[in-house]
DNA sequence: TTGAAAGCGCTAACAT
DNA sequence: ATGTTAGCGCTTTCAA
């Protein structure tokens, strides 16, 4: 366990003082070059490296954002944090993930922890169902900006995606190919995406006359649930089914695949395209496309401006979802 | 943006001195009942949270541990961060992932940035051949376990899982079945599973007089390449395929529903059964079967041991996978 | 162009 | 049981 060097050995080391060598390592004054020369050799010869702690301690600056997600096993958070990743990089900031599972106990834990003093700011995708429970532990003095899911009441910045629209025609589309019994899957009832989802099935369904309370299954955002489920509906007869998420879709296909049926063929299937892995294989379903990079550029770029300047009014981005049907 | 409470402000407001609402907040001293009493009014009431940066600098423990990880997006990596993670909590230690996407230089990049003073330790699935290109970037005062992958003559504790046995079985099985001309699929060459997993795939077509390198395919872990190899594989006639990790495997199965053909019935497919993802969906291939969970504990115990003794001598531990036939 | 020194918020040794 | 205070490594103001 090799002694850590400071900044006053590198001084020392060089023969000057731990201001100069403090200037050259942050460029944030004129050095004679040969004073450079001496401090730049010495950093070398000791293998100095800056304490970040201590320098984020004086300078309460840590380049460094959290981001709180749900799943990161979800191909749609995944495609989500390499986005906001890149776009944090481009000014040097680091992504710090704390994955929450799907749980406000987590959700809340983790946000204390990290809270005072760890973070510049916090991106978050929440799984609270509003503001009252998250107020607690949000601490006054740092930028939130919250992601895919809108919170109730909140007076943070948020980027979201609506898929109101696209599901409505996806759903139309369905009914307009002959289906009748068209079954859904929900999300996680508290979720935001989950409500507006399952208002756009049941606004379309009840438009044509077709809705059916039993026909919707209540799920939790997570693969888990999905085989139950796809067998009530298989059993109802169902034509065609619908589903709340990208990682409760891919659970069908794997799950209608193990009953040899196949989507597009023996039953058709309406899901939601999130992150890339969808891209690849799903060919044979009706997709609602979410602008999931963008998504998280978008938030990305918020949090740079907010850093930049912490007083800016809150705003709420919405983005689109756009429906493409299967071209069989 | 309100301005932030420190203990100072606390011990003010509380009428005691910093040291005593030190002694509370940290259970690190005896406080008569009713000061305690006063110092945490005074904490609810002001809200004071301790900035753990100062603290950190000031004990030089962080409670953080890093995980480097090649693609959090792969079922295998966020299985093996949660174990991870679970372990860690029982001492109240975070986990920080950094996603290097399978990227030398990232991998250098993000250890780099977060060696000094950012977190106590670091569990890395390098992506790096060698200890040589590691060495550099590697501070010599925090503990390193590596994990999944062991990279060749480094003196760091490594915890590893040992492939090559239930992959021989695996394609003995295979072979055992009459197939004849089985392809393979491969991850990246430069890493160790890879190695070892095609060399079970050699060892043991030749050991039956079956090798024909151009039966091999050369992939790169992730799932782009699966597409293209499954198309070369499937012209040239080969009855059953192995690929050398999870996630390639998830991408061929996709890709050959795609195309019609059912795994186990027109093509025979022996693949890794990683993280829950696979045990949900994937009856019927054959499966070589890694302990990942177990992987993950074993590696946060080793983390929390070396954290609390730094000088213990480095250990390599090797898991075993096993085979599983798909029991059609 | 360089250096001296204050101070960021906290912990803990020492004093009372 | 509680208080006083040094000091962790660094940045930055001010002086030289």
């Amino acid at each position: 366990m090799a002694k850590v060097v400071s900044i006053s050995d590198v001084a020392k080391d060089a023969g000057v003082s731990v201001a100069t060598v403090s200037y050259v390592i942050n460029n944030t004054k004129q050095v004679k070059p040969e004073t450079r020369e001496k401090v730049e050799s010495s950093i070398r010869h000791l293998g100095f490296r800056p304490n970040m702690i201590a320098r984020s301690f004086k300078t309460g600056k840590k380049n460094l954002v959290a981001f709180v997600v749900p799943d990161i096993a979800n191909n749609f958070f995944s495609t989500l944090i390499e986005s906001i990743e890149q776009v944090l990089a481009s000014q040097n900031v680091k992504l710090m993930i704390l994955n929450t599972k799907e749980t406000k106990e987590r959700e809340l834990d983790l946000i204390n922890v990290v809270a005072n003093g760890v973070v510049d700011g916090f991106i978050v995708a929440s799984t609270v169902e509003n503001y009252k429970e998250l107020k607690p532990v949000l601490p006054s003095n740092l930028p939130f900006v919250f992601i895919d899911r809108q919170i109730e009441k909140c007076p943070y910045d948020s980027i979201t995606v609506n898929c109101y629209n696209a599901l409505c025609e996806g759903v139309e589309y369905l009914i307009s190919k002959g289906h009748k019994k068209i079954g859904y899957i929900t999300g996680l009832s508290r979720i935001s995406t989950t409500k507006e989802r399952l208002k756009a099935y049941e606004d379309t369904m009840k438009a044509h006359g077709l809705y059916n309370p039993s026909l919707v299954m209540v799920g939790d955002s997570m693969r888990h649930c999905v085989d139950e489920h796809l067998q009530n509906i298989l059993d109802m007869g169902c034509t065609a089914i619908a589903i709340s998420n990208n990682i409760m879709g891919a659970e069908a296909m794997i799950q209608m695949n193990r009953r040899g049926l196949i989507p597009g063929k023996d039953i058709e299937l309406l899901g939601f395209l999130d992150g890339e892995e969808l891209q690849y294989g799903f060919h044979n379903i009706d997709l609602v496309c979410q602008p999931t990079a963008e998504l998280g550029i978008v938030a990305g770029k918020r949090m740079l401006e907010r850093l930049e300047n912490p007083d800016m009014s809150a705003s709420n981005i919405v983005l689109q979802a756009k429906f493409e049907p299967y071209k069989g």
